[in-house]
DNA sequence: GATGAATGAGGCTTCATTCAT
DNA sequence: AATGAATGAAGCCTCATTCAT
């Protein structure tokens, strides 16, 4: 996997997956039927860690709603945008219209799940009074757009700036919540 | 460009660059030294009319801050994001950690002159006390964020889910903004 | 080698190499970097037997150094001046400038061994009486260079001029060595 | 021609002839069927001026034959060995056995004429006294050798261990004349 | 006559895939 | 089951040759 994240699809050989996993060439063709469904199906089982540590930590019981969200986002940060796992989610990015199963899973087990809950998240809110704006319900998309962007900040642009995205997420948060009074 | 943005730069052949551009392999060596290189010009050169489209509409006289962002918004959406140009965008983020030069080239034109656009309408609508959260102005970033979203889920997700990118940009600019009172 | 030696390095095709030795033009890879290195390669492989040809036929005792030298010629005639590894010889010439590798290994392997063995028979000559000219120390190369001119006659003019290679030897050491009374 | 002396005939590009000549590359094909006769005609015509070089200067009247051999010698390594004209010789080596043309005529015109002067002059010293050696007529190539050794030297070997080619060819002719008594 | 842009055949090299061991 | 040497299709690139201007 981190052969195919490094260097995307086309350009990752065989060879230098072999080698990484310390096995023989052909071994692989005793697991995957050829480079394309290996492709796809590494990109599948990545994907489920890459889930499971996003939804870890549960909300604590009496949190406010941006309390979990700022906690999802901290998540998400540390654990996906900053790390190989953001890099992941660009290479679903890059190779997703090629590779439509990769995509099709991805929307399944991640994105509409993920817009799922925070559509929840945001429900939540609005029914407890802390988020004012009804239509936001309509596109969860909206609250977790900032978190994309750092993850591919963090792979194209990090070195020409770099960009505190939990901050960013914070002042995000504050034009959902209203912003708050002290620091 | 056409077939660059379809497969991504390396299952892209020259055979079919020719063929399609009317010309023979050869040709295309007159023009570019090799296949690298001719994708990184061949990407600066498609970047300069989506800039020219994106400030092509200069913003009116009497308008408001969230006028000119909305009508920003919407010419991204209809001049990018639903077109080729949006693949292209996808295509730099796809290949931009393989091709630094065109990470850098895309920062340089688009992305740090957009940002720094954004920022000055943001400190207007700060002084003309339309927008209330002063710190949006680190960033700037927050206020594009679901343009890109739009971007990308138009190759990767609109087939699952159709995105009406407008209406989810006017939300946006509603948690900007604040909600406005009519439709 | 043959491939080479037939055609020169930029005429040979790597198809006709691999036909020759009846592999698939990969496997060719598995043992070369590519065409240049294998041509080095092949060339220090082919130099080695034709050194050790041209050494096996150890000086008899009691043989005199005319003896010795017109033997030596014998052997270079027979074994390489009208053999292949003549070829060898003159595709050295050919590509030597374009091949330094190819030069270096053959000055060092052949050229200078030989006429440092030369030298020393020379010496030897010199101190038993058989030649009167000692300034020959300085140039072992007159001896070597009718051996040479035999090798360039074969592949160039043997068709114009048949060139009785040994016969002209003989009259060259009876330059050096005085005329034999007897034939 | 200099850039087939430079690269060989395989490796030398029409561009650069066209460009070093300061002509277009379809010119070249107003004065030539292809690459191929080209070269043999570029061949030929460079000969030419080799020879006139090397017949230019007439044996003095009163001269001895080893003086006219040490003229003609000395001619030779500084017109020719020594210059760019060695490498054509060279470059007929190397190119001969794929272009017989290119041999044929090298031998007609340089080669039979150059051994029936020589074989003359050697005519001439046996009838004068100078030469003991009777045989040696049978082969004036021994007489050419160190010379064609200067050539081949100077462009392969020159760089490990230079090569007084004169010094070499007084040797020799101390070898066919007998030494000098004092330097 | 001269040009040089365009051509496309052909060469080198890579690499996914196979299969005898 | 595992190996890795061998394969050969396919891609990039070069360059001799042509031909419209």
């Amino acid at each position: 996997m981190d052969e195919f994240i490094a260097r995307g699809f086309a350009a990752t050989r065989l060879d230098d997956i072999a080698r990484r996993a310390g096995v023989a060439k052909g071994t692989i063709y005793l697991h995957f039927k050829d480079k394309e469904s290996m492709f796809e199906e590494l990109i599948r089982t990545a994907i489920v860690p890459m889930i499971n540590r996003l939804w870890a930590r549960p909300p604590q019981a009496g949190a406010s709603v941006r309390d979990m969200m700022e906690a999802f986002a901290k998540t998400f940060i540390e654990e996906v945008a900053t790390t190989r796992r953001g890099d992941l989610v660009r290479l679903i990015v890059a190779e997703g219209p090629r590779f439509p199963a990769v995509a099709d899973f991805y929307y399944r087990e991640v994105v509409s799940r993920g817009l799922a809950g925070m559509r929840a998240m945001i429900e939540l809110g609005i029914a407890r009074g802390e988020i004012k704006q009804k239509n936001l319900t309509q596109f969860p998309q909206i609250v977790v757009a900032p978190a994309l962007i750092a993850v591919i900040w963090q792979s194209l642009f990090a070195r020409h700036a770099p960009l505190d995205a939990i901050a960013m997420f914070r002042v995000h948060l504050d034009l959902i919540f209203g912003e708050r009074r002290a620091a």
